[in-house]
DNA sequence: TCACGAATATGATGTAAATCATAGTATCCC
DNA sequence: GGGATACTATGATTTACATCATATTCGTGA
């Protein structure tokens, strides 16, 4: 990949929207392009933290294995978005671990590196707590829900927010889907054929396509 | 208060440490003091984001109101720690209403004042990143819990993970930790009974007091 | 093209925890 | 001091969801 696409790839993140054609240049020097094949592992929960990345091609999804082996999914970031930083942030261990979904390009940028580079362009800090703030709130939403809502409501809510994001066609299996929820694959399967029935989604193997919008902000809502 | 008082406050935050004396004294000037009598609202979920607060005195909770009407507590900040934060970083609404638990002091920083003082100290935008991605962590462990551990462990956990800031000595009502667990303070009660009973905490009305912190590691991680 | 694994689907059964109900006890405050 | 109001406590019942079991369909690679 040559500087011209990376210098796009990189302007795509909310952290270094602020940066101008020069700066992002400079920044787009200081990362590693590296490619993965499906399933494979960018780093593990625990390792030491020395890379922050941006996602430059294809899925990456973020999780945690809870000690009864369950796989959660704690985020799905694509093209442009940044992940690993909290660890490189905070100078521990990654909190989670990082898969690619499918074929994935990545952009690292090694920790000292960054850091000389928040110092020369401080407005990047900005960014930084722009995401951060972001991706707080949005936990502390997900928290609120898994501890109060019920399995319907909490999975209409993820589709709906992955719908925000990715449109209405959404690239996911029911498994995944039910990670990201927190519950098993059966239920989400029950759940959803009875939205099927409802005619609010539809599905084929590996997608959901989100039909009707409004009954499914409306089931997400209400315990109807 | 006087602005001596103001700069000790202020200094035991994380987001404010790295200030030598003079740049505290400057923020210390442009907070202002408030004062709050118990279960008073300082601001609601939803209200527009103008002020950020720092706790001088007393406790505060941050909670969420489910669409079934029970509340979650996010959090408890006590003297030293910021709130209302995220809002303010974000320019969006508050994304969870902020309630004094006893008396409380704090010191509030108006939206554009603490803009100004960031532009002119960057200093603070890395303390501020730092405890953003320090409750983002925080958050995320609690989403991967919620999602897969049972009411038992994750009651254990939030124990274990308050005593570790506050000492052995909670103050906390049974009432309280359930909120924070996401059960039911009937459950809550049943599954703290057995702690008792276990030799793993003793208890008084308002406070919990762990007694065998080993025991409660044990059973916040494995199933038994 | 056949076979094998992943994704989807659905039924039967078990269970953790919510809900409903009732009551004792400490604390506040008029 | 006495009455109201939280907090604590425990039992009975219900239920949402997990778990276990089995089957079908789809896709991919040998």
């Amino acid at each position: 990949m040559d500087n011209t696409s990376k210098v796009k790839i990189l302007k795509q993140s909310l952290i270094f929207s602020s940066l101008d054609e020069n700066e992002s240049l400079g920044l787009s020097k200081i990362t590693v392009e590296r490619s993965y094949a499906p399933d494979e592992f960018i780093f593990w929960e625990g390792d030491t933290a020395d890379w922050l990345y941006i996602v430059a091609e294809g899925r990456i999804k973020i999780l945690k294995h809870s000690s009864s082996g369950r796989e959660f999914i704690i985020a799905f970031f694509g093209p442009g978005e940044m992940f690993g930083e909290v660890a490189v942030f905070e100078g521990k261990s990654y909190p989670a671990s990082a898969q690619v979904v499918n074929d994935a390009v990545v952009l690292g940028i090694r920790k000292e590196d960054f850091e000389l580079f928040l110092s020369e362009n401080p407005r990047v800090a900005v960014g930084a707590i722009n995401v951060l703030a972001g991706r707080l709130r949005e936990a502390q939403g997900r928290l609120k829900d898994l501890a109060g809502e019920r399995v319907e409501q909490r999975l209409a809510k993820i589709l709906l927010m992955l719908s925000s994001k990715l449109g209405s066609d959404l690239p996911f299996t029911k498994q995944e889907i039910a990670d990201m929820t927190g519950t098993t694959t059966e239920t989400a399967i029950r759940v959803m054929s009875r939205l099927k029935d409802g005619g609010i989604i539809r599905s084929t193997r590996g997608k959901i396509i989100i039909i009707d919008k409004v009954k499914l902000e409306l089931l997400s809502e209400s315990a109807l």
